[in-house]
DNA sequence: TACCCGGTTTGACCATGGTCAATACCGCGC
DNA sequence: GCGCGGTATTGACCATGGTCAAACCGGGTA
């Protein structure tokens, strides 16, 4: 609690280093130190680059760490016994994976790079070492872990009962969202995952999906090409769904 | 890690402290010992039993703890702007609720009795206190808040895409299962919720789970009188839901 | 250049399940 | 007993969005 940061400086250096944000920049309610970042950061352990399509870990692969998104993005997701296959959500820089693998030792869904992506990987045994030391990332942790559950209820909300439209504008508008987060331009989204992607994650058809792409151009609010989506008319996308927010 | 539990008669007798199921009783990692459960069961307050109807934290409230249903039956839902209603999940005794309320300081959903019931209230100031001195106990609220968030992906699933019967299917036997663990006779359910509840938890309209259950009655699967449903043809329910499990 | 392949778009058709509305049922109070 | 209110059931109709199938596009490769 001590040493408090102090410049911008430091944490920004800190920032570079992964593992920063997901765990420790989530509103750094307790203001850990610098100290504890420094011993945060002996958990961290780079790792090389996913390609595109590469798994980062399987459903039912035993757990050992938590990972961190540093660049690129990711999809979780979990299969059926009939091969069918859900997708629980999308992973941007910044977002921490694994979660679900706490409860028992086991990953309860697989996770997959949807283009070149590089993660940080935060070890458990070593993460709870250092929670041993650091008390204020105990707290960090379970707000973690709590919020990714809020999010997870958040989709269930849309999963419910919307309509198609409004599902996929309230997808635009939490990437977007997520985007500003980020630093990056929040009218110009990379939709780095594909169609059917997000028609899976969204509980529609494929074809639904891309009819309201077209759609949404058409309307003038969306300038749509392939992966590259460009918001045109940001007020219009707010009122199409009604405050409804996602992730 | 001392003195972990030896004998049945003590673990019922703490079984019977509520707060402990939820908290505890899930899975015992790490060996709780009775004198951790003593002090834990501190930071547990009894609380009258909730009306029918009554609300036992509201969206938006500040969070201060944690509860267990002890007796009775909850629904937890999120309100839209609209007045629009996503109810996220029911709640059994040994159920634990309020997890949401840990990333900030409010509620991002609501609680509300469906029958007359009873719940613990675990201060979440005096967790922390206790959870200082109780190592072990940090790793179990990590799991519990993990295996939460699991729940809602099996939830999320099957919101989806799945079939309107199967939707329903899953419902009716991950009740059963749940009324399993509580050594309830898991082929006679009664529903403590009304019909709207079940459609909109399910994403799907009253009219349509009510057919349904008339559906399934006249299929001979289930035994269907209001709030009453008893389980005919257990084999028929299981191969009806491709190997889904919710909750 | 031609070719192919995956992802995407578009069209036509249709089924599931939602909506609206009437009726039935149950419990409760008088 | 009767009537009332909330809940559940049933029916008829229809819209949204799913399915099937064909065409299209862009990027990579021979």
């Amino acid at each position: 609690m001590l040493n408090a940061i102090e410049t911008d400086v430091e944490l920004d250096e800190l920032r570079r280093n992964c593992g920063y944000s997901a765990i420790a920049d989530f509103e750094l309610p307790a203001g850990l130190s610098i100290a504890d970042f420094q011993t945060l950061n002996t958990t961290v352990r780079e790792r090389v680059p996913l390609d595109r399509g590469s798994i980062l870990f399987h459903q039912g692969d035993s757990f050992a760490a938590l990972y961190v998104v540093r660049a690129g993005s990711l999809k979780t997701f979990v299969e059926g016994s009939e091969g069918d296959l859900q997708i629980l959500g999308f992973h941007l820089p910044g977002d921490i994976m694994g979660i679900g693998g706490l409860i028992n030792e086991h990953h309860p869904c697989s996770a997959e790079a949807l283009e070149r992506s590089s993660v940080c990987e935060l070890r458990y045994t070593k993460l709870q070492e250092v929670s041993a030391s650091v008390p204020a990332l105990h707290h960090q942790m379970i707000r973690v872990i709590s919020g990714a559950l809020v999010n997870e209820q958040r989709h269930m909300v849309m999963m419910g009962k919307q309509q198609a439209q409004r599902r996929l504008v309230v997808f635009i508008r939490s990437l977007a969202g997520r985007y500003a987060r980020l630093s990056r331009d929040p009218l110009d989204l990379t939709l780095s995952m594909s169609r059917s992607d997000i028609a899976n994650y969204l509980g529609l058809a494929l074809e639904t999906v891309s009819r309201l792409f077209t759609k949404l151009e058409s309307d003038g609010v969306l300038a749509v090409n392939r992966k590259s989506v460009r918001i045109l008319r940001r007020d219009v996308l707010d009122d199409l769904c009604g405050n409804e927010i996602d992730i």
